[in-house]
DNA sequence: CAATTCTCCCAAAACGTTTGCGAGAAACAA
DNA sequence: TTGTTTCTCGCAAACGTTTTGGGAGAATTG
């Protein structure tokens, strides 16, 4: 808002007086425009224009000597120039919480994926939940004139997807995010993935289940959670909130969180669900340092399904997600409505799916504490 | 090269004739222009301009009445209106392999942190190492009118650098290349950190010495193998050409790398460096499965100290890259480029290093297999 | 030979900014 | 009053495109 740097110096000979005779590589090259390459091939603006995007007829000879100017300069149009006729600029936006995380990488990489296979490009910005950051990152984009957002954030913060929507005229999705109106969201059913998890571990008989549960307002987590208590519900048991654990959803706190119930829980409940598979290494993590063997003292099932779950030790049980495809189904959706869709603007969710592995023991730890059968 | 698309339905209703009175929320509320803010205030566009720039005095009373305005509408100017002045775009392109590699993740976080920091913004792709891709995605970036560029590429494909080379005008920054005339590179001090691994080794007595290697054009990893090479030579040691798996650099790789080096290698070596972490967790999986304790039989190093190393079982010893500092550093010499710094663009080397951990035991397996004490 | 239709091309407007130039008004000095 | 300075602001050009409306000449038709 305050001042924004001028360009006081104008530094470097940026720009001379349109290049003439840009094809000698005498000085600096500047980008040539439509009036060099008219100029070069002795016709107006409108041919080249028309030649390049074939918008009109023109006679072969002069086609071929524009198109000889064009290669010879170099000349590609400015995107600028063209956007702002009221074209779209081919740009569009991304708001994520980080993209190191290796479950939002992912995404993002199918969002990128989808962008470039229908010409579009991808601004990217990481806004570590900070609501100052998302602002000035939108403002920004804005500026820019992206044609649509994504909008990937862990924390669901109304007040911004308030703010969000009166951008009326921009087109904007979300992932993993709570049902708003005006937004078309895309997911995973994270309800059925927790659900999923449940009757996996139900059916192998663990009774006493902890949760690695993710921050509080975070939707996507709490989505998992509620699948998982109502599949616990309908088989009859409850989920005992004293075993639920609040993680960041890293690492180093799955880390912490199952140190401390390890700490407070004697003993351990049978097995744990964690909200994500980052949590769950981390968990392995603790649950190895605290001398427990997994899943022998104790089953971890996580979710995502990152590439590192397959080379954890033990290898991890979990519920994968479709990611690559939820950032290419995002993008998808984003395009169409850029591109003047209307209809068919309702929420997807894609299917997750079980992945057996080895953190999941054939049942509670019967074998090694047979006095634990009776109870 | 082909047709383009073209925008024939020309779809919704986008962009009426500059939307009057935009205020009331009447029909689709197109984005207001500095015209609409003139027209609000009562005043000249040349004076909303001066405003909001603050590039000229303005009477108190008209400069709130065109605040006003501005609020109201919410006017934010258009930058490609104004980058077609001639001014910056204030957007970079950044081409790397691919974003969900934890190293590369970490580097474009660094990138987009300070070109977020410095008002610039990101256009990521990733290219992953087809040629075509990049081409395509950097004459898209071009069209944009990219004020810089940030190259992060794991093949050294000298031919994608000779036609950089002739674009002249734009800005290059290159991360993890070989050294390169007119283009600055931003690198860790790769040779330095393959030392530090030899070293470590070495000291420790480990003499028997496997490798799992890179690509073999990575540049980044051979740099660190010559390192490494020379370190042992100093040393009166001399690497076994045999020993060296080449991988490339991803977690399955280094399982199958490590697969083959076992299955070809009896006795194993004591000591494997692995080109980066990714691989020695890869690793670590394929010597678990063939039944090999770590460090007992087997002593692992592995190079860029990502996240994961300090969860894996056991935790690895590895050689830290400043990640984030080489993507931050290279952002801010691009930037300092683009604002027309001619001076210091020579290359950038940050110190690596040695961080350790648990994956490598105090020297070859005496204790568990004495017999081979004698060799 | 005049009238009509093509074919090929150009001029100019418009998009949303910034900015050099200059004009009117007010304040001040004489 | 008049000349000068100081404020305050508007006009219009320019940036690189796309696109509309013609227009000049050639080819076809009557």
């Amino acid at each position: 808002m305050g001042s924004r740097p001028r360009s006081e110096a104008s530094g470097g000979v940026r720009r001379g007086p349109s290049a003439r005779f840009a094809k000698g590589m005498e000085g600096r090259a500047q980008t040539p425009t439509i009036k060099d390459v008219a100029r070069a091939a002795g016709v107006s603006v409108t041919t080249v224009s028309h030649v390049f995007n074939g918008t009109r007829p023109v006679a072969q000879e002069t086609q071929a000597r524009v198109r000889e100017a064009i290669d010879d300069l170099g000349y590609s149009p400015s995107i600028l120039a063209r956007a702002l006729k009221g074209e779209r600029t081919g740009t569009i936006g991304m708001l994520a919480t980080s993209s190191t995380n290796p479950f939002f990488a992912e995404v993002i990489s199918g969002v990128e994926e989808r962008c470039f296979e229908q010409g579009y490009s991808l601004i990217l910005s990481n806004t570590r939940e900070d609501r100052e950051r998302m602002n000035a990152q939108l403002a920004t984009m804005l500026q820019k004139r992206i044609d649509g957002l994504v909008v990937m954030t862990t924390n669901y913060d109304p007040s911004f997807f308030q703010d969000l929507r009166k951008l009326r005229g921009l087109h904007i999705v979300a992932i993993d995010t709570d049902d708003l109106d005006q937004v078309v969201v895309v997911n995973d059913d994270s309800e059925m993935g927790g659900r999923l998890a449940a009757n996996y571990l139900i059916e192998r008989g663990f009774r006493r289940i902890g949760v690695l549960a993710g921050p509080h307002q975070h939707p996507r987590a709490n989505r998992r959670l509620k699948g998982f208590a109502n599949a616990l519900a309908e088989a009859g048991l409850a989920l005992d909130e004293s075993l639920i654990y609040r993680t960041d959803l890293t690492l180093g706190s799955g880390d912490t969180a199952m140190q401390r119930l390890l700490a407070q829980q004697r003993p351990p409940p049978d097995a744990v669900f964690c909200m994500n598979d980052l949590t769950a290494i981390g968990a392995m993590h603790a649950a190895r340092q605290a001398g427990l063997a997994i899943p022998r003292d104790l089953s971890l099932i996580g979710y995502d399904d990152i590439e590192m779950a397959s080379y954890s030790e033990p290898q991890l049980t979990t519920i994968r997600q479709p990611t690559l495809e939820i950032g290419r189904t995002a993008a998808q959706r984003l395009i169409a409505l850029v591109e003047g869709e209307e209809a068919n603007s309702e929420d997807v969710a894609l299917p997750p799916r079980l992945i057996e592995r080895q953190s999941v023991g054939l049942g509670p730890a019967r074998v090694d504490t047979p006095e634990r059968e009776k109870a």
